[in-house]
DNA sequence: AAGTTTGTTCCGTGACACGGAACAGCTCGG
DNA sequence: CCGAGCTGTTCCGTGTCACGGAACAAACTT
């Protein structure tokens, strides 16, 4: 019944999809009747909403995933500094968290011309194809590297780096200058600097800034990702 | 089943607490075996976490709620916006849509300085004493202001308009000027002042700009203010 | 008008959610 | 030292309610 009901919810994952009563069965693998009867119990709730025959997402579900305090509090902390970084360099600013293999991102806050990137608020991508993700790699730990390293590598776009090898030197660059370098890996025409955010010794999160590859240029964007970093970490640090 | 989960996830209302079983227990009303249960089921789903004896909201709450399109999409144009809102005048910037007799926060974004707000992202407050709220009320068409002027208005500080009189002054003043005025009624020492967003011809969200006391200049915020709100309101009308 | 969708209702069966009771591990205070 | 009061956890018998196949009505396409 839960499971069924945490699947029917799971399987909105696209971008702000709407499905029917048929479409929602087939995704789910459950019986027409049973989709029915549980999607009235979540519209009754709050957690879907519908609108003649299609359902979608409610806004009850956003209230409840605005509570949780691991990224409520980070993103709180994280604001100002973000804000920052978003007027210093008047680019695509992300805050992203690791989860198993994947970054999930926490806050992307852009100005009037919007980036293709494949980044959104609550959503998960490979951590070797983003700086967010690379920064974390790099600072989580020698044995969760070698993890991802052991499996093949994903990828976005076609410089999205699959040599294992080619990553390994990639991470140790960023463990020694603390500095995440990507171009293009996570989507064409766009490349990023990121930075590790700590709370103590262990990375909690990593900022990152994301550019244009016309307007790329590192030598200045990375003292201010640094210095955004830095001042998070100091926060948090005497904060929590 | 899905209701006493939805009570159990629904109890995190507070901010960023976290609850034992027993706690719970008592807070739902459920029987601490029928907490037990199905609070290990939600861990098991990601919707809650537990570490030692705790339970607090889980990450995929979190996910699952940045992916609700009605808000997703009305943040995503909006954050420009805001942004230059925030860069204009340096304050907390809020964005927030009607939900019922309250206004439901979907963005709040501010610097280094932290006002003492009860305002969170995803947060609910009185449409009556706030900023946001009054601006929404004011464009939501006549039925609704009557509803609200005929229950007992609620109240944040002691500065909140509880005089139905008063606030249809309010309501009829933001009606002709376009701007919601509000002094210290969510907040002791904190102003607002506040626009609405329209989608054609109905009012979709409104934003606004929280000041301390002893900074607030109604004059240069108002343009501002009302700047952005049209600006979003322009974007909204030919984007959807 | 026949056929194929859609969303919806009905209903008999059986699994499983329910909660009281009992258990185990802990921290008190006498 | 030991019992009283907590905590979280397990067990189990009862009863319910979730389940999905089948039948339905309405809106399409053909």
């Amino acid at each position: 019944m839960l499971d069924k009901a945490v699947t029917l919810l799971e399987t909105f994952r696209p971008d702000g999809g709407t499905y029917r009563l048929t479409e929602l069965a087939e995704r789910t693998g459950l019986t027409k009747t049973t989709v029915f009867r549980i999607a009235a119990d979540l519209v009754r709730l709050g957690l879907l909403e519908r609108t003649g025959d299609t359902y979608r997402l409610g806004g009850k579900l956003f209230e409840l995933g605005s509570l949780v305090p691991r990224r409520q509090d980070l993103r709180e902390a994280a604001l100002p500094f973000l804000q920052d970084l978003f007027e210093a360099t008047r680019e695509t600013v992300h805050l992203g968290v690791r989860e198993g293999h994947e970054v999930v991102y926490v806050e992307r806050i852009h100005g009037h011309d919007v980036l293709p990137l494949p980044s959104r608020i609550g959503g998960r991508l490979p951590l070797t194809c983003t700086g967010v993700g690379k920064a974390l790699l790099a600072f989580s730990g020698a044995e969760l590297a070698e993890e991802v390293l052991a499996q093949p590598l994903p990828s976005l776009t076609p410089y999205s780096i699959t040599d294992p090898a080619r990553l390994r030197t990639a991470i140790e660059q960023a463990q020694v200058s603390g500095l995440a370098y990507e171009e293009q890996e996570a989507a064409l025409g766009v490349s990023c600097i990121a930075a590790p955010v700590f709370d103590g010794a262990v990375a909690v999160a990593a900022l990152s800034v994301a550019v244009p590859r016309a307007r790329y240029r590192p030598a200045q964007l990375a003292p201010a990702v640094r210095t955004a970093a830095l001042g998070l970490s100091r926060v948090l640090r005497s904060g929590g």
